[in-house]
DNA sequence: GTCTATATCTGGATAGAC
DNA sequence: GTCTATCCAGATATAGAC
């Protein structure tokens, strides 16, 4: 279908990466991070990246002992602490990287009129984004509750922010005689479900072979369905 | 609607408590709990639970330490350790019980002919279910990761059952001509999803005064909308 | 910039008094 | 049956050599 996107395209039109993130937290917090050169600096913290994501998706934030770090990073103790000054700083900074990346979402589907279009990119591109990123993502959702006052107030805003763009769309579609008139907070919420579900349950989908766009493609036909206005 | 399952005649049926769990643990590990009186465990029991629930599910169990647990449930380190002899078992303990309330699952809907009404009560009483023991379903998910290789192979065929259940009363009803041919491993993962939202987000539904039975009828609606025979 | 060695502390677990 | 006191492994964090 001509208003599909595809995962590949999407993929090359965001590059995000690792690396990428890696470079935006170099530059966001060069004051703290004791390391001069760019270049040292971004090859490490990809390292270090890398494994606490691989690590606390695996047992846990909070049961990663910075020694298992360590070894995984394939850096010592001393070095891991020339990058963050405590495991909670760690935590902060995966965090915020994880926040900027709704901004792409954002965007992504910015000045598009026609609301069951543009329901479509938001789901699209929400799981693709997901699909990318979806260690980051896992993490975010995981270890909320780990989180420190403010950055779990902001986790808490950005579950909310996202929920509404959906449930905004949904309104803009309603007006303009798209969709039908439905209970719009209850539709916004298991959307946010669904999507969350495939980045949070992705050894079910791998194992079955549903890749993310056949995901994204039902996800769709579901909610258009309940949203079609009735035939009479 | 007379159809529906209302929650508090739900919850006398099924009556399940916390107290009852507890004695249902202490009569399943006699050999391993080191206090013989059946009152002064259970009463026990029931304060180690809800506390370790609680401040589980607040920062995680890792992040749990047992002396924390000992101030919020008002027992001594050396009282707990009565209870469970290492805190590996009582992550055990906690799993173990949590997994047994899916067999009242089970028995709530067999016997039952009609898919349609069927899926309508797996849907119900999941959901009821967990709003129940919200406490132990929300532990139950989050820390999946954390337990030890048995308890985790057996968590991950809790889920794969349940949603089975569901893909099954589907297939019946295809069967039968009640439901359209749809991708119906899909749709059971995501009403699974759906159910599992309602206790992980307590707090957002909580803030927005929807009650479960409200959720339940959402969700039963949305799944047959889209299950319904195209009309020709 | 990175490593090794070590100081310091937290938390799981237990012994023994009551 | 319950508590206090204590042991000790393992964790975070840092100092100082290279």
């Amino acid at each position: 279908m001509k208003d599909d996107l595809k995962f590949e395209a999407f993929k090359e039109v965001v590059s995000l990466s690792v690396e990428g993130l890696s470079r935006d937290l170099f530059l966001g917090n060069r004051e703290s991070i004791k390391i001069k050169k760019e270049g040292v600096a971004v090859k490490n913290l990809v390292k270090i990246l890398n494994a606490a994501l691989a690590l606390s998706n695996q047992k846990g934030f909070a049961a990663m002992s910075l020694r298992d770090l360590s070894r995984e990073a394939g850096l010592s103790m001393g070095a891991l602490y020339t990058y963050f000054t405590s495991k909670e700083e760690l935590l902060h900074m995966i965090q915020r990287q994880s926040a900027v990346v709704m901004q792409v979402l954002v965007d992504h589907i910015e000045g598009i009129d026609d609301p069951k279009f543009k329901l479509r990119r938001a789901i699209q591109a929400h799981l693709f984004l997901s699909e990318i990123l979806r260690e980051w993502f896992y993490f975010s959702y995981m270890e909320t509750k780990n989180l420190g006052r403010d950055d779990h107030r902001k986790a808490i805003e950005a579950e909310l922010f996202t929920e509404k763009l959906f449930i905004d769309i949904i309104h803009e579609g309603q007006k303009a005689g798209a969709f039908r008139e439905v209970d719009t907070d209850l539709l916004g919420a298991v959307i946010k479900a669904m999507l969350q579900d495939w980045y949070l349950k992705r050894w079910k989908y791998a194992g079955r072979k549903v890749s993310v766009e056949r995901y994204a493609a039902f996800v769709v036909e579901f909610v258009e369905m309940y949203l079609a206005p009735s035939q009479e």
